[in-house]
RNA sequence: GGGUCGGUGGCAGAGUGGUCAAUUGCACCAGACUGUAAAUCUGGCGGGCUCAGCCCUACGGGGGUUCAAAUCCCUCCCGGCCCA
């Protein structure tokens, strides 16, 4: 893998990751595809939403359906047809999402399985190994991410064993065609996190990861830490912000410096009948839907928006049609990427935080005008109704 | 015509003398979702208010018993089943 800037306006980057699959173009947005799949969307749909990069998981998989049977059918882009590069998180996310079913020491943690309670150790080295197996472009080191409303102390045990972890990740790992990427800890507090990211530059990674933000603290305060802890990161190295964000926190992220985003939220919310658009979220299944004939967005030109209404859309969500999960998650997907479009034309052009400016106004203006214009389109529809 | 069982909120279906404005499911309405235990979860769902409380109208219609009825009695209407 190797990684060039091309570009900087202020301290936002345009660059290009070199992949074994393909090539990347930053600051770029991953969908999340835990279980070898983006759910409810297929690669080619994926592709044509403009995704370029995407996620699987190292804790996901090992359950089901086992990293070597994937190993055995060709790797996990084979497995599951998607030929562009892939990053796989290393299942140091759901050390603290699962956090009921699991034990954590320093030579690992071991999980109950979510699903069938069987005990599963996941170390850093095996962690790696599972990766090997998968054969992602990218891997993560194991590390330890505690949730917002840790101790301090808790905070600073998880950056010393992410640190120790991230060593023996580095050591344990063998594939030359796969990069692996260091993840930095430390909560809310700044030295920490600066600790944290230079113990971790020490070990040479070929990338970087911050670990443990949207894990329970405010948007505000993620903001707010983001230009250091990414000025903490090597320059000439990718900088991923793992788990983000909504598009506000990303924009944000991107002028920190950030190069590589992913988050669940364009899928999961697009399961759950929740629109992205400029203007915000479009909440599928309100009945103030039912007789728009509109697109998601007159000017997106996803597959979605070229093809169906609102209307529709709150049809199948009525009725529980698979269909609507599927199409809205399309939508979602090409909401992000084209967003990343923008923001590397910006970029690219020097005005980027003009455009980071003129995107929240779009919001906050549409925020205002929609009291008024939800207020008398929900009395108009109630006028049709009764 | 006789017998019998039953009629509960949009629907299905609990409750069978007070703790019932009435369990639950569906439907409906709204909200949440940030390295996916999520096509999930939460809240609302008779009306009104000076709303952690109070008032009104409610369990097919009418009447009655009782301090108190969706729950007991009488009667009428409607429906299912059985007999003629």
């Amino acid at each position: 893998m190797r990684f060039s800037i091309s570009v900087t306006d202020g301290t936002a980057r345009l660059g290009r990751l070199d992949t074994p699959h393909g090539v990347v173009e930053t600051p770029v947005f991953m969908p999340v595809g835990t279980r070898a799949t983006v759910k409810g969307i297929t690669p080619d749909q994926l592709a044509a939403a403009g995704a370029t990069m995407i996620l699987g998981n190292t804790y996901h998989l090992a359950l089901r359906p086992g990293d070597e049977i994937i190993a055995e059918l060709g790797g996990l882009h084979r497995f599951m047809g998607w030929n562009g590069p892939i990053l796989t998180d290393s299942g140091g996310f759901q050390v603290f999402s699962l956090t009921d079913l699991r034990k954590i020491t320093d030579d690992g943690a071991v999980f109950r399985s979510h699903i069938d309670g069987q005990i599963f150790e996941l170390t850093p080295a095996k962690a790696m190994a599972i990766q090997e197996n998968l054969g992602s472009d990218i891997a993560m080191c194991l590390d330890e991410c505690p949730g917002s409303d840790a101790t301090p102390e808790k905070v600073t045990d998880a950056v010393r064993r992410s640190i120790l972890w991230a060593k023996i990740c580095r050591d344990s790992h063998r594939r030359d065609d796969q990069a692996v990427f260091a993840i930095v800890q430390g909560g809310l507090d700044l030295r920490l996190r600066q600790e944290c990211a230079e113990a971790m530059a020490q070990l040479d990674f070929p990338g970087y990861a911050l670990g443990g933000f949207s894990v329970g603290e405010s948007p505000e305060q993620m903001h707010a830490l983001l230009p250091a802890c990414a000025s903490f990161l090597p320059t000439e190295k990718p900088r991923y912000l793992m788990g983000v964000g909504r598009p506000e926190d990303i924009l944000a992220a991107v002028a920190a410096g950030i190069d590589m985003f992913d988050c669940v939220l364009p899928t999961r919310n697009g399961r759950n009948a929740s629109a992205f658009t400029r203007t915000g979220s479009l909440r599928l299944r309100n009945a103030c839907h039912r007789r728009d004939s509109r697109p998601l967005e007159s000017d997106c030109g996803c597959y979605t928006c070229a093809h169906f209404s609102r209307a529709y859309l709150h049809h199948l969500f009525q009725v529980d049609e698979m269909l609507g999960p599927t199409l809205l998650s399309i939508h979602n997907v090409a909401f992000y990427t084209r967003l990343m479009r923008e923001i590397r034309d910006a970029i690219r052009e020097g005005r980027f935080a003009e455009y980071r400016v003129s995107r929240a106004a779009q919001r906050s203006a549409a925020e205002r005008g929609s009291v008024d214009a939800l207020g008398s389109e929900d009395s108009a529809s109630r006028l049709t109704e009764t």
